[in-house]
DNA sequence: TCTGGGGTCCTAGGACCC
DNA sequence: TCTGGGGTCCTAGGACCC
């Protein structure tokens, strides 16, 4: 992990990052509304939007509002390799680069002056070399923070780019809306219309005392200082992911224990395939479910040793299921989820140590079999059927190029 | 507006220790 | 025997982001 020392930061982000992709790859999409995702919409092109279509909306919604669209089934394959290649043209302008998600990150550009030009210069190199090389429309934001740079990526999409000076800061921040600051959603917006607070000028001349007893201690000082446009936080390269999860919804009609029981080993075995691939272990194991009303419950469990084992974190998992299933309200489950955290890097370590056991400490684990001994049991125990389902589970989500480094 | 799948961070209470 | 304050870890829930 290294922390860079300066600004100014450019903030990078994809434009309707999917649908660009399937728009790059099929010209007939160019120009036309596209969805991507069926059930629901994981995103959606400019023309898209223009028609009311957000991501995260429902399909049948969706197709409502724009019945003209093009639904394509994600490929997360593509996107992958696409985020991959944009982040080789982010390395390739300076080595300080943050990712944030597949799509966007913070670049520090401090102290390049005189060897790449002004920030704005790099900015504009930079958009012209992702469309050049990957093909792809990119927004960058330029400006003294990171929160500043982020905020102007997003006014300036899309296709854009934004540049705050210094001089300018208040001028550009304060007439925004209070959902433009980073980490308000809904229910910090809500309630800081409650107090009359709609725009960013108007939280900046708010007292920071009576932000904190609002939204409590943490989020009133960061929303405070974010609307006096102050901003400590560095360019951080080489994070490390903090967990490795997969979910499933099940939609309303109900399962039975077997049926659960399936779905609970495919996505133990697609999380633990995960993690030795990640060459990490685990120490916490979080089972996640979502009754029909939407009330979500989980139940954790944390180990004395990190493991990577299949048969141990579904025992776990098997155990805390049993425990949830019985707070669930009577309409049945309608999501189930496992998550693995207090991810331990010594993973990798201790898959490259010695088979034989460590004369003293405990730390040593056996590599992982790769021999799925917990889907045998699956197979043992429903047959070969349900393994086969339970690999439907596995549909593309892409090689193992994760939003942050493992 | 009837909601997928992948994440991050914060809060609050309880257990436990010094 | 009762008491204080500080710290860490675990669990559960929630807000937020892409």
């Amino acid at each position: 992990m290294f922390v860079s020392n300066q600004g100014p930061i450019l903030h990078a982000d994809l434009d309707a990052f999917y649908a660009s992709v399937e728009q790059r790859d099929d010209p007939a999409l160019r120009g036309r509304p596209v969805i991507v995702g069926g059930g629901v919409v994981l995103a959606c092109s400019y023309e898209a939007k223009a028609r009311g279509v957000r991501s995260a909306m429902g399909g049948r919604q969706a197709r409502r509002l724009c019945p003209d669209a093009i639904v394509v089934p994600p490929r997360m394959s593509a996107y992958s390799a696409a985020s991959k290649a944009v982040f080789e043209v982010f390395a390739d302008t300076t080595p300080l680069v943050e990712a944030l998600s597949i799509d966007e990150a913070f670049l520090d550009v401090g102290g390049m002056a005189r060897i790449a030009g002004s920030p704005v210069h790099i900015a504009e190199r930079l958009r012209r070399e992702v469309a050049d090389r990957v093909g792809l429309p990119i927004t960058v934001g330029v400006a003294r923070t990171k929160f500043l740079a982020k905020v102007a990526s997003a006014v300036a999409k899309p296709d854009g780019l934004l540049n705050v000076p210094h001089n300018g800061e208040s001028a550009f921040l304060h007439p925004l809306p209070v959902e433009r600051l980073w980490g308000v959603g809904k229910v910090t917006a809500e309630k800081l219309r409650a107090r009359g607070l709609a725009t960013v000028g108007q939280v900046a001349a708010y007292d920071e005392a009576d932000l904190i007893s609002l939204l409590g201690p943490a989020t009133g000082r960061h929303l405070h200082a974010l609307a006096h446009h102050r901003d400590r936080r560095r360019v951080v390269t080489g994070r490390r992911r903090r967990s490795i999860g997969a979910q499933h919804a099940l939609g309303p009609r109900g399962r039975t224990p077997e049926e659960l029981d399936i779905l609970l080993a495919a996505l133990v075995d697609r999380v633990t395939r995960r993690l030795r691939r990640a060459e990490r272990s685990a120490r916490t194991i979080t089972l996640r479910t979502r009754a029909a009303d939407y009330t979500r419950r989980t139940r954790s469990y944390t180990v004395l040793q990190p493991t990577t084992d299949t048969a141990e974190i579904l025992s776990i998992a098997r155990t805390l299921l049993a425990a949830a299933l019985p707070t669930i309200h009577d309409e049945g489950i309608t999501l189930i989820g496992v998550a693995l955290s207090n991810l331990d890097p010594e993973g990798a370590v201790q898959l490259a140590l010695p088979l034989e056991a460590p004369a003293t400490g405990a730390r040593h684990r056996p590599p992982a079999t790769g021999l799925d001994t917990a889907l045998d049991s699956v197979r043992t125990r429903f047959g070969s059927a349900a393994v086969t389902r339970a690999a439907l589970l596995g549909r593309d989500v892409g090689p193992e190029v994760p939003l942050l480094p493992d």
